[in-house]
DNA sequence: TTGAGTAGTTTGGTCATACTAAAAGACACA
DNA sequence: TGTGTCTTTTAGTATGACCAAACTACTCAA
């Protein structure tokens, strides 16, 4: 009564390896219900095939799939250990999709422009639902940014620091999720552009009005602002990168 | 003065299998370069072996991961072929983490905030940028919600369609690819759900409004009755699950 | 000549075994 | 009790074998 025949099963055996799928659905399974928790390691590869009857060929082809998919953390020579799942996870595990697509001419300005959508929102959110404590940490964020002003690198990392805030406020874990990839998937090409002084003050300046709009809870001024900053530090990446590198 | 003894190498050869990684490194050297085009089957394992002069076992971890980075599509018992890298293939890789994370109680309430916040914007920047191209498109969806009142399955399906032309607008294709993820991760919950003729008339009726909102070129009407939609239907989940279930 | 059926070959999936080097654990010694 | 060494365990890798499905090429009949 069983389907194990070699028929076409379209739906189910058809995709992968038949016997290594068994036993991710069956790790997948330990792991949601808990059974395996957070930074516990697996059993040993060799306790997995005396346990399950199957080869160690397929417990390790598992295994590394159980990797690839971010649920277990692999280190070389190291039991695997069930990870923590967060999104932050998740976007980890697209990374090399993600710098494959963003080899292809005009994906870079497709995904920079996503984010000049979302962090439109943002500050428009911002300004009208920020706390004092939201205020007091984009002021202090602005400060740290404004001190940085001659020193390219660190100006870079306060330059992100602002931005983040505007993804912590809603208090959403996946936000800050997000502007962490952002920032992994599209800094390596903005680090190529030289940085000078004026432009750091240019971006600064923008900071600042955007700050202010938020701190006159004017949604409006605040979205506007942020797109006319980010208008402008993608027109000056545009002007330092290849046509094939954006 | 190589540093190919078997010294602690922390950023290079620590995390992983060594051989796989560099066998991976190598292939997705070739597909970004264009060398291994999309759709393009890679060479046979044996094959691999030969040229590349490292083990079977080797190969297969190497293609295995490519397969479960997306890169790759690997069908049993076929070559795996290149895959096409788009903003898609990429959320697709992330099904298994995002589900498991989707477990934990809250979580899909995260998630679905982060939805309103990006429909927010996508129906402002309907609002005020919309070709009548878009309006046509907005006004046929609507028709067609309309139509599917009286059948909840073929509601849903409308439903959708009219939420995914306001991500269309933008002409971005990172956008549809964030809207078929959410339909994908968070569609599960949803069908969960019983539905009927009178919450159908009431969704409809708030697709309708948006639609108005965005006909008048008004923003902020068209975002405020969008929210209004989208948490009104947050209610409506929320009653019919578990407390374990979002 | 052409098309379908068939036999042989190739290839991915699986298993078993063996070896190496590193991690983990046990143990003796100071 | 703390520390250094030895043994055991284990992940990483290599090799060879086998099966079944896919592919290829050939044969033979219409």
């Amino acid at each position: 009564m069983k389907n194990s025949t070699s028929f076409d099963c379209p739906d189910e055996n058809m995709n992968n390896s038949r016997a290594a799928d068994e036993l991710i659905r069956h790790f997948v399974e330990l792991i949601n219900t808990g059974q395996l928790k957070e930074g516990e390691p697996l059993p040993t590869e060799r306790k997995i095939v005396e346990t399950l009857g199957v080869s160690r060929t397929v417990v390790r082809e598992a295994i590394l799939s159980l990797a690839n998919k971010g649920l277990v953390e692999a280190r070389h020579r190291y039991r695997p250990v069930v990870r923590k799942s967060d999104f932050d996870a998740a976007f980890d595990t697209i990374n090399d999709v993600v710098s494959r697509i963003l080899v292809e001419p005009g994906s870079v300005k497709y995904l920079y422009d996503t984010r000049v959508l979302i962090e439109s929102i943002l500050v428009r959110r911002a300004a009208t639902d920020a706390t004092k404590e939201d205020i007091l940490a984009l002021k202090q964020a602005l400060a740290n940014n404004s001190e940085a002003i001659g020193d390219s690198e660190s100006f870079y990392q306060t330059d992100m620091a602002f931005h983040s805030i505007l993804y912590q406020i809603p208090q959403n874990p996946v936000l800050p999720a997000i502007h962490r990839a952002y920032t992994a998937w599209l800094s390596p090409r903005w680090l190529l552009m030289p940085s000078n002084e004026e432009k750091n003050q240019t971006n600064f300046e923008a900071h600042r009005k955007i700050y202010e709009a938020i701190l006159m809870r004017d949604p409006d001024a605040a979205e506007e602002r942020l797109c006319e900053h980010l208008t402008y530090a993608w027109n000056q990446v545009k002007d330092y990168l290849n046509d094939d590198q954006i």
